[in-house]
DNA sequence: GCCGGCCGATTGTCCAGGACAAAATACCAG
DNA sequence: CTGGTATTTTGTCCTGGACAATCGGCCGGC
């Protein structure tokens, strides 16, 4: 009970459903959700780059073709590679496939950062491109034991995690790819954290942990709260895409030391910045901010009152300055 | 190194401060982000109600007083709770103020199903607003123990994620302890699985399980997952807010005979239903659609070839029904 | 008396086209 | 080259109008 069948109107063969595919058209706000380019910009690029050329349905709104709508998302990937719109809506479609197929990330040259790359990531990226799940929480597993949590995190997972993305911004893997290896690390990543031992007393400093509205990368999160435990420190983490207010009200409820945000390079850096100094000036100056992840914005304008952990291996570094500075305010 | 210090200019004394926070104002993405009310929505509103009032900036753009971002916060919880604008806003603001604080849930009763309420959920309500992450981590665990995966999933959980709901709604939760309260139960539901064997042969039905774009919640997901690893079925799962496509793609690589989706509510009646059937004519026939999670629409509007699961119960009758059509094509 | 379809009011999304802040790039002086 | 300034590019914000989708109430039939 409570259930309801499938019923049928299996209209017919393959071929014509594959059909129907081809013919359907999506909205704009289906084209938004899709693509992730807001219909502003996409009304804006129609007007000035005369692309996308949607159809328009029986209400005189917007109908997007599909094979339009794959070609933006490729736009899109390409727009995060740093390529500029303008640039790519003067190329042909083959210079823009040859791009999209494999070429370099255009003026912003992802400088790998040549850092301690200590374990070879090629079989990893390889089991995520056959789609072996089961192979991958496996062969993680595997490293996790054999080089103990901290290790797997600053030397396997934080260039594998660059990798991905890397590879994403190439067009080397498909958005599918990427989310199940998230959720594939984040098994691995919360077996780990359960296996750290948990201090009997309420251990100092407490940290609370989460990101900004429209950042959906938690996987950061996990690997800071996992070094954090480590350093003996409470952790209470809210997910992802905390409103800022949230993020206040939290950090006086769980009477919070340390307030750490993940960001990965999706947020605009007025968005970063403008949100880091009103968290800041929202919270009692004994609270620190603390500010990491791949983001770039993070590296070049520093925000007054909140400190950028740039390296994972800092974050130890830091815990033990807190508690020198005697759990007492420890700026000045 | 590669750490920026916590710089200065920790201008003043706590007063100033929170002078200073009242003070700041919102821009209208900031507050599209804050409340979760779109742009187009927070500019008609003031056309048609006269509230919100903001101020301009410099530059002639809307400027948003805290205090508006605070009411719109309640509004758009009352709005979740099935009141509609009009009515609020001839309201006067105490009135609103004692709807905010437990009013009854508007015309929308949540009927409060009666169904097997098999559990006290109090204990779990009162640790959630304590806040208490780690008695209720403990008490998870406990119950996780005492009732086996199965009951634990059915009996607690479910009804407990509708109380929490219930109490967000009724402005008795505040969205980080509902934050708080989801990141918890992930952490023990993600325990539950890994402690379920995996089946040593390729499984089937394999099930390949996600969430639309804008759906954020993925408790869902977690508990069916762990009914289908029960019944001996092949997860993959790739979080939430995976786009249309990449379910299709994702469900040819890892060869899915099943793709169940998760919904809650937050998503519109007709996204849902367009989605679904979307996705149906893009698969297929011989992969199912599974649709599930507390999503009304869902037992409003049946979709053609999609199969709504109301009943977490009813995963392992129709795993049964899939296996007994003989691993072909269910359907005919 | 209750369910189901119709109709009017409500409400969110879409549209056009202009404007301009923010970011990226090109340019230029030291 | 390096660092600062001008210029172009690009996304977001604006106004005000329109209308599809939804909600609520009304009415009639089983």
């Amino acid at each position: 009970m409570n259930m309801r069948d499938l019923t049928g109107s299996q209209s017919s063969a393959a071929g014509e459903a594959r059909r129907a595919d081809a013919d359907r058209l999506w909205s704009i706000a289906a084209v938004e959700r899709e693509t992730g380019l807001s219909k502003d910009t996409l009304r804006v690029w129609e007007r000035r780059y005369g692309f996308p050329t949607p159809s328009r349905d029986a209400f005189g709104e917007r109908a997007y073709p599909l094979q339009q709508v794959e070609r933006l998302r490729v736009l899109k990937r390409l727009l995060d590679a740093g390529w500029r719109p303008g640039r790519l809506m003067k190329m042909s479609a083959e210079e823009v496939e040859a791009l999209a197929q494999g070429g370099p990330a255009s003026t912003a040259d992802t400088v790998t950062p040549a850092a301690v790359q200590a374990e070879p990531l090629e079989p990893f990226m390889d089991l995520i491109r056959r789609h072996d799940s089961a192979g991958l929480h496996r062969e993680l597993g595997r490293m996790l034991s054999r080089l103990g949590t901290f290790r797997f995190v600053t030397d396997l997972l934080a260039p594998l995690n660059v990798a991905v993305g890397e590879a994403w911004m190439r067009g080397r893997l498909e958005v599918f790819e990427e989310h199940a290896y998230t959720e594939e690390v984040q098994v691995v990543m919360r077996q780990a954290i359960s296996q750290i031992p948990v201090p009997q007393t309420a251990a100092r400093p407490s940290v609370l942990l989460s990101t900004f509205p429209g950042e959906p990368h938690g996987l950061g999160l996990l690997m800071v709260e996992a070094l954090f435990r480590l350093e003996g420190c409470a952790c209470v983490s809210l997910g992802v895409q905390t409103p800022l207010l949230d993020i206040v009200r939290a950090s006086q409820a769980h009477q919070a030391d340390i307030v750490a945000l993940g960001f990965s390079g999706i947020l605009g850096a007025q968005q970063v910045l403008e949100g880091l100094a009103d968290l800041r000036a929202r919270l009692p100056s004994a609270v620190e901010v603390w500010a990491g992840g791949s983001a770039s914005v993070l590296a070049r304008k520093p925000v007054p009152g909140v400190l950028v952990v740039q390296d994972l291996r800092g974050i130890a570094t830091e815990v033990r300055r807190w508690r020198d500075a005697g759990e007492s305010d420890g700026l000045a």
